[in-house]
RNA sequence: CGGGGUGUAGCGCAGCCCGGUUAGCGCGCGUCGUUCGGGACGACGAGGUCGGAGGUUCGAAUCCUCUCACCCCGACCA
């Protein structure tokens, strides 16, 4: 029986909420929808953008950073970009404030801005701007800039980390010579996401191309990693969009090709954000709380040393002493929890914050040169040598990696279905949930249809779809795409 | 923006209907001691403008009016 928390099956979202406190990732800031990344959460943040920045590296890209404010008229200046974003921008109006009679503050009106200005919701625009005065000739090109950022964006509803007024990503933006070129790096930092999701953070992902409906306003198209969560519902976990040449068009960015003709860039922008930690929460979690995958877990091992008196504290802390200096030179991300309370608290209080591997020393351990070790996976426990340690631990992450990995896999494969009727499709998506795979006749009619129906959207259309003589499952005219249908976060 | 709910100690709540000592309980917190291999125990202790503003009353956490905030569920979104 877990403390304080409530089960999964009782309720998901409280699970989750509740989770998400009580192991110390996150807090409520005071406005509405904000929240406090805490220092255990923000760790597996570091960890996880340590590994996303070398990846955006290595494929060419240099960080930058562009103003967090944007001229309220750049937004009209993409006709679908404002449709999607002008309904959820903070704006400055002013920018000072005075004392007022009642002892408080209040707006000063001289302080109105000429022209008001909007916090970022994303970046396009102002990015946009600025690449119209560094862009003339073919030589500039490519132009591949990434930027780590803060964005507002403000919702009705929010839920920490997958969905808060603030949050925090990685924008890139780039361009390019040729819409071949565009269409390339868009596909390729959408492989990049997807290895950041399957390889780092053991969550399994479906790649392939958004819908009209559910692209980003501004793009050509979309594509999009989608996972399964530990609730069958999906969330959408990284976007890379081919923008053609919208933006260049809207910002008349143009370069000089080889032939000296004046031509429009193409651009692609991609991003992935805080959203991802709320992903691993709801694809690994259980409940006794967090599973972290070991790559991106902020401790890897905890280690708990269970002593009597000070005599036993001296023998163990001793024992333990060229243990830590193994680790420490092995590089594994380890904690030793020496505090005051009982041996049971911190088993419970370290699972629920899903450290992968938990040892144990005790005197029997000292006695026996011995450690104990236990998986949060699986739940395995393991007495192990001491001399057997420095290859066990490492040997014992990369399995947890790969197991969480496979968990998370076969149960998205348990839970996806392929149907070609209605009937099917409802009560698959009506009872159970899940993803549902089936036939689509393409039109934005039949999807909103379903939409309204189910409250199941067009996911992705998968890659490996394979359209040819399936039918609609909605209108039975023949499918133009196969789709992967789910309820979403 | 619609529907629902909640504001009383750091957290979770009781008290409110039916106004009346010094506002209570659990957890947590502090000191000391005993404990320690699956959420330990005892003793003592600190901690409150009862969300805010008005009003009714001899007297308001409790009744009335207004207001603010947050949470949950829907429509929109990474």
């Amino acid at each position: 029986m877990v403390k304080g928390v409530t089960s999964q099956k009782q309720d998901f979202s409280a699970w989750y909420t509740d989770v998400v406190t009580k192991a110390g990732m996150a807090d409520y800031g005071p406005v509405k929808g904000t929240m406090v990344i805490k220092p255990y959460g923000f760790a597996l943040w570091d960890n996880l953008k340590e590994a996303l920045d070398k990846m955006i590296k290595d494929t060419g890209h240099v960080n930058a950073y562009f103003p967090l404010f944007i001229p309220k008229s750049f937004l009209a200046k993409e006709a679908e970009h404002v449709e999607g974003f002008a309904k959820e921008c903070a704006i400055i109006t002013h920018t000072r404030l005075r004392s007022a009679a009642d002892g408080g503050l209040e707006v000063d009106p001289d302080s109105k801005l000429e022209e008001e200005v909007i916090v970022r919701p994303t970046s396009e625009t102002v990015i946009w701007s600025m690449y119209k005065k560094w862009i003339q000739s073919y030589r500039d090109l490519p132009l591949l800039i990434n930027q780590w950022a803060n964005v507002v964006r403000w919702e009705m509803r929010t839920r920490l980390f997958l969905r808060t007024t603030e949050f925090l990503w990685q924008e890139g933006h780039t361009a390019h010579a040729t819409a071949e070129e565009a269409e390339e790096e868009t596909l390729k930092m959408l492989e990049v996401y997807r290895t950041l999701a399957e390889d780092f953070l053991a969550i399994p992902v479906l790649t392939g191309k958004k819908s009209h409906t559910e692209k980003f306003a501004g793009a050509e198209h979309t594509y999009c990693i989608e996972a399964m969560m530990g609730d069958k519902k999906a969330l959408q976990s990284g976007t890379s969009h081919n923008l053609g040449q919208n933006f260049a068009k809207a910002f008349d960015v143009t370069f000089q090709n080889t032939d000296n003709v004046e031509e429009y860039v193409y651009a692609t922008s991609w991003g992935v954000s805080t959203r991802l930690i709320g992903a691993v929460i709801l694809a690994h979690g259980d409940d006794k709380g967090l599973r972290l995958p070991p790559k991106v877990a902020p401790y890897q091992v905890v280690i708990i040393p269970i002593t009597r008196d000070e005599e036993s504290q001296q023998k163990v802390s001793e024992f333990l002493s060229p243990i830590q200096k193994n680790m420490s030179s092995s590089s594994v991300r380890f904690n030793v929890d020496a505090s005051k309370n009982s041996p049971g608290f911190k088993f419970n209080e370290w699972e629920m914050k899903g450290v992968p591997l938990r040892m144990e020393v005790g005197p029997r351990d000292v006695e026996n040169e011995t450690v104990v070790l236990v998986r949060r996976d699986t739940g395995e426990k393991m007495f192990v040598p001491v001399s057997d340690l420095k290859e066990k631990i490492p040997a014992l992450l990369d399995d947890i990696q790969q197991t969480l990995f496979n968990q998370a896999l076969q149960f998205r494969k348990e839970n996806t279905h392929t149907v070609s009727t209605y009937d099917e499709f409802k009560s698959i998506i009506g009872n159970d949930g899940g993803f549902v795979r089936c036939g689509w006749d393409g039109t934005v009619e039949t999807e909103a249809a379903i939409k309204e129906e189910t409250k199941a959207t067009i996911r992705v259309i998968p890659f490996d779809e394979k359209p040819a003589g399936l039918s609609c499952v909605y209108t039975g005219k023949p499918a133009v795409h196969e789709v992967i249908f789910a309820k979403a976060y």
